[in-house]
DNA sequence: GCCAACGTTGGC
DNA sequence: GCCAACGTTGGC
């Protein structure tokens, strides 16, 4: 299979990976930057593997993976105004944010945190680790996530 | 809580 | 189309 990997960030007093875990499937709504909404709508397929990084937290770490189990579809919680984050200029016949489903893999018996992966040099190409690497949806290789896997033990 | 680094908005 | 002001992200 020649799926692609992803980092997909989450504030754990926002969402947390023990969120997904008792959700069991979680809609990733919620995305306003146009480059993430981009790869939500265009390249983020079913099957594709995520690494869950919780931002803004201590220590801030990648917890686990996830599983992409739908594709980008548009997100309806930017017309209810009673979501957490509407949109008026976006509407059902015209949408302009989009999301996809997700589904918990393998919790890390160790977190790789943020500067274990500053640490490895196979990751020194991370934009997670680039001096403005603020976007919330991330594309990485394979190898990059399967060296963040080991280093997590999963 | 601070602040650097971005993204977005809006006046012109 | 420029750019200043403002809001947000996210590490520390």
């Amino acid at each position: 299979m020649a799926g692609n990997y992803w980092l997909f960030k989450s504030e754990p007093g926002a969402y947390s990976y023990e969120d997904l875990v008792r959700d069991g499937v979680a809609e990733w709504d919620g995305v306003r930057n146009y480059q993430a909404r981009n790869f939500l709508r265009d390249r983020i397929k079913n099957g594709d593997q995520v690494l869950f990084y919780h931002s803004n937290a201590k220590p801030t770490a990648v917890i686990g993976t996830a599983v992409v189990v739908k594709a980008g579809y548009p997100d309806d919680t930017a017309w209810d105004q009673n979501s957490d984050h509407p949109d008026p200029k976006s509407s059902p016949d015209n949408p302009i944010w989009y999301m996809v489903d997700i589904r918990p893999l393998d919790r890390f018996s160790k977190e790789v945190t943020l500067q274990d992966i500053r640490n490895n040099p196979l990751l020194e190409d991370m934009l997670l680790l680039k001096k403005g690497g603020r976007l919330s949806i991330q594309p990485i290789t394979e190898q990059q996530y399967c060296t963040i896997c080991k280093m997590g033990k999963c």
